[in-house]
Parts: C-alpha cells; sequence; structure tokens
RNA sequence: UCCUCAGUAGCUCAAUGGCAGAGCAUCCGGCUGUUAACCGGAGGGUUGCUGGUUCGAGUCCAGCCUGAGGAGCCA
C-alpha cells in the first residue's frame, strides 16, 4: 500500500510502499541506513543484509543521493528517529539514477545554491520554508474569503508607472506599443472596490530598482485589500486583525517546518492584539532620543525601522508620514496637511516594513493638483480620476509583500529563501 | 548608480613572494544502530581573465569579469 511519509505514524506495524527520493545512505557493513524523502516528510529504511538478502543488499551499496526509488517495508515505531518511526525495508526499485548529485550535505555557498536553485527547494529547510509560505498564502486568501471581501485580480501588463516614482519593467505589447510589469494592483484595486465595495488582488508584483540588500527582490507577491467607506483608522485595524490571522495560522499548522527552522516561536505567540500606533512625529523623536541622525521629513532607513521594531514585542504602526515623502494618491490629514494618511507596519526582530498603505484621496481638485505636482501624464489616470468624478468616497487599503512576511515567521536572513525561484538585479536562473 | 569585501580541486576552505594542501563528494576496501556516521586507500588543479613588477607571483600592482553585503528606493 502506498502511504505518504507524513502519515506513516498512522500504519506501525504494517507493510506499506514509499515513492521517493534518497537523500542519503549511510552503512555500516551488514546495515544501510537509507534515508528516503517523498515531499511530504523524511525517515529512515532500516535495510539489514539478514532481511533483504546478498543480491538486493548490494545493489543498495551503489545507490547515490537523489536517486529516485520505491522502498517497501514495514513501519516500526522507534525512539532514536527523529520523526518516531523507521521503516524495516524489504525492497526497493530505482526508478530513475542519479549520479554526482551537486549538493551534498556539506555546506554550500549562497551562489553555488542560487545556481542550483531547483535542487536547492529539495531540502528539508527550503522545504519547511516553502510550506510555511504556502500556509501563509492559505491563512490571507482564508481571512479575506471568509471576512466579505472580493477577489478581483489586477492587471499585471500595464499601460504606465502606477506611482512614477520607481522604475518599472518595460516589454514590448504586439509591435508598437511598451507595457510595463505592475509594481502595484493598487489604483485598480480602488476601481475595483467602488464596485464591489470591499476587494483585494493578489498576484506578482516587478520593480526594477537596482536594489541589492536581503530585503528586495525584482518580483515578488503582494496581497493588496481596498476597502470603500473606510477610513484611516479601519486600514489599520484590518492590518492588524489580518497579521494577527496569518501568523497564529502558521504557529498553530506549521509547528514541524519551524522546528525545522530552528524558529523561536515565542516571539510569534505574542503578535497578538493590539498592536502599538505611533505617529511619525513621535518616531522621530524615539529615534532621535536614541542617537540616530534623523531629521523631521526624512524617510526611515533600515536601521531606523529596525531601532523602531525593537522597542516592541510585536509589530508596530507608525501612521501619519510627511505627505512630501509619500504617493501623490494619499489623503492629507485634515488637521495637517502636511502629513499624509498612511501607515506602514514594521515587523518586529529588525524585518522591517511588511505592510504600506493607508487612506486615498477622494477629493477630485487635490487629486489633480497632486498629479501636476509629481509631473505625472494626466491623460494617464483619466480612468483614476473617473472613480472621483463618479460618486467618490473615502477609501483606503495597503499592500503586504508575501515574501517579508515569510521570512520575518521563518526568521530567514534573506528574502531569497521566501519563494521558490527568486529574481533579483543580478539573478534571473534558474 | 555609489561604497566595502570576495573569487584556489565538484563543494567548503588553507597555503610568510620560494614543492598546490585539507575535509567533504566520487571510486576501491572495512564495519550490524548510523543521525552532515566512522576507519584505510586512490583519482581529481589554466589558483576568475588580461597585462605588469620580480631570479621566482595563488600571494604584490593595474585594468577587466563574476558574485556577495550595504546605501539609496521600496513590500
Amino acid at each position: 500500500m502506498h502511504v505518504y511519509i507524513e502519515d506513516i505514524g498512522k500504519h506501525e506495524g504494517q507493510e506499506v510502499t514509499i515513492k521517493g527520493w534518497l537523500h542519503n545512505r549511510r552503512s555500516s557493513g551488514k546495515i544501510h541506513f537509507l534515508i528516503v524523502r517523498d515531499g511530504t516528510g523524511f525517515i529512515q529504511g532500516v535495510m539489514s543484509k539478514a532481511a533483504v538478502g546478498e543480491e538486493l543488499f548490494k545493489q543498495a551499496d551503489h545507490l547515490s543521493q537523489e536517486t529516485s526509488i520505491i522502498v517497501t517495508g514495514t513501519v516500526r515505531a522507534d525512539k532514536r528517529a527523529p520523526s518516531g518511526y523507521e521503516i524495516d525495508v524489504e525492497g526497493f526499485e530505482i526508478v530513475g539514477q542519479s549520479h554526482d548529485y551537486p549538493i551534498t550535505p556539506k555546506e554550500h555557498g549562497v551562489d553555488f545554491l542560487l545556481d542550483r536553485r531547483h535542487l536547492w527547494i529539495r531540502t528539508e529547510r527550503q522545504q519547511a520554508i516553502l510550506r510555511v509560505r504556502h500556509e501563509v498564502i492559505n491563512a490571507i486568501r482564508d481571512f479575506f474569503n471568509s471576512s466579505g471581501f472580493i477577489l478581483a485580480d489586477t492587471p499585471i501588463f500595464t499601460p504606465a508607472a502606477c506611482e512614477g516614482t520607481t522604475t518599472l519593467f518595460p516589454t514590448q505589447y504586439f509591435e508598437e506599443t511598451t507595457a510595463y510589469l505592475t509594481q502595484s494592483g493598487q489604483l485598480y484595486n480602488e476601481a475595483n472596490a467602488m464596485a464591489l465595495g470591499r476587494v483585494y488582488c493578489f498576484g506578482p508584483t516587478f520593480r526594477a530598482e537596482k536594489s541589492k540588500t536581503r530585503r528586495h527582490l525584482t518580483e515578488f507577491w503582494m496581497v493588496e485589500p481596498e476597502m470603500a467607506y473606510a477610513s484611516l483608522d479601519d486600514v489599520m485595524e484590518l492590518a492588524e486583525d489580518l497579521v494577527v490571522e496569518v501568523v497564529a495560522r502558521v504557529v498553530d499548522k506549521r509547528r514541524p517546518e519551524l522546528k525545522v527552522l530552528e524558529r523561536d516561536t515565542s516571539t510569534l505567540e505574542r503578535v497578538k492584539k493590539p498592536f502599538p500606533r505611533i505617529s511619525y512625529d513621535d518616531a522621530v523623536k524615539t529615534l532621535q532620543s536614541k542617537g540616530l541622525p534623523i531629521e523631521w521629513g526624512g524617510d526611515f532607513g533600515g536601521p531606523d525601522e529596525t531601532t523602531l521594531s525593537e522597542q516592541y514585542d510585536r509589530p508596530v504602526m507608525v501612521h501619519r508620514y510627511p505627505a512630501a515623502v509619500k504617493a501623490f494618491y494619499m489623503k492629507p490629514d485634515p488637521d495637517r496637511p502636511e502629513l499624509a494618511l498612511g501607515v506602514d507596519v514594521l515587523a518586529p526582530e529588525g524585518y522591517g516594513e511588511i505592510i504600506g498603505g493607508g487612506e486615498r484621496l477622494a477629493d477630485l481638485d487635490l487629486l489633480l493638483k497632486r498629479i501636476k505636482e509629481h509631473d505625472l501624464p494626466q491623460e494617464a489616470f483619466e480612468w483614476y480620476l473617473d472613480l472621483r468624478r463618479y460618486g467618490t468616497v473615502p477609501h483606503g487599503g495597503f499592500g503586504m509583500g508575501i515574501e517579508r512576511v515569510v521570512s520575518w515567521i521563518c526568521k530567514l536572513d534573506h528574502l531569497r529563501e521566501a519563494i521558490p525561484y527568486p529574481r533579483m538585479l543580478y539573478r534571473l536562473y534558474p
């Protein structure tokens, strides 16, 4: 009977078949230890010469790393096994050979591993990360789907800059036209919210910034909710609820994976409502009192974000930034027009910004003025301006970067491990 | 784009300007409880590239290539 390794505990004492790959092999003369993985887990198969006979035992002498094999044997509980179970191997069949597998059970450099990312993901650690990513994505979808949001995906080919500030990837669109890969679904999201009330989009996003840091990818995944009739406070509350739900779900369902990653879950278990909310003004004062060289009006750098988040045991929400450093579509604070009603959520443990968003500018005249100030081509935004012409309402939303969330939850030291095939400034392969 | 660092065996790394080395991987041999198993043996090199200094360069100098970390920008 074919079983998956993750279900092996249900089959103690039974003869089962595992279909997988040989992860590693150790041998001791008359006994082989075969570590087999099948995508759902790892298990040690114990093969003794006495049990399988001379011929099969000798064949197993030459089994190499990542050979695909089908193993049959009897499941046995064993305290020595990390998972609690082993298989006493009675037979095996080679499906595909594997010679000179490059990723050996020793240390490798990042460049070497990234060139072989298609094989690197076979390791226990990378599998654990990708399972956590899966759980994060599922938790996000469940959160929105069960709270009245409609999934309305926004286009990936776009005619012009969404924000104009960051660099876009141009791409040929048939003979004459240049299209750009989206850097945010937000503007379309606003239109969708005016149609459907509460919406979200969830897809890949592209930024042609020549960033070379552990916090950047050129292609990453982002979920962006948008709500009609919503204020900055509503947006902050939604962000808080989402993060709490996602973290709780991973801690609940992916504890074995977090253990593989040696993640201390106590810091994740502290991620509960309410998150501290601090104004940009107060954040700057705090940073200055800590001796950081920041002036009011400047955006936060990496060290600033780290210092701020270190003040708290859970994510912190920083709101009301200077309008000058934020996007043209942000609504100004009615009490202090030099501030924008925006919010960033900073993850703990130095992981920085995982969410950015706020209340949008709903007033037609002011929006026209901002487009001029930012030197954006008005004709490209006519459809967006229509949203203010035909029944404008206060509204807002945010974007959450999936890889940054996964990176934080797994406590990775680089975003590149949080996505199956990272795209970076100097990496487009495999 | 700027700053810093790195490039030596398939991999991870050593080598005062003076014989090119180790561990792992591979191959051969040994071992009935290994957990990155262990023990013995063997094969494996255009020291990123080009030029220069020197009796002699992996090592020093110049330029280039490739990569990493950081800055800016952002999720």
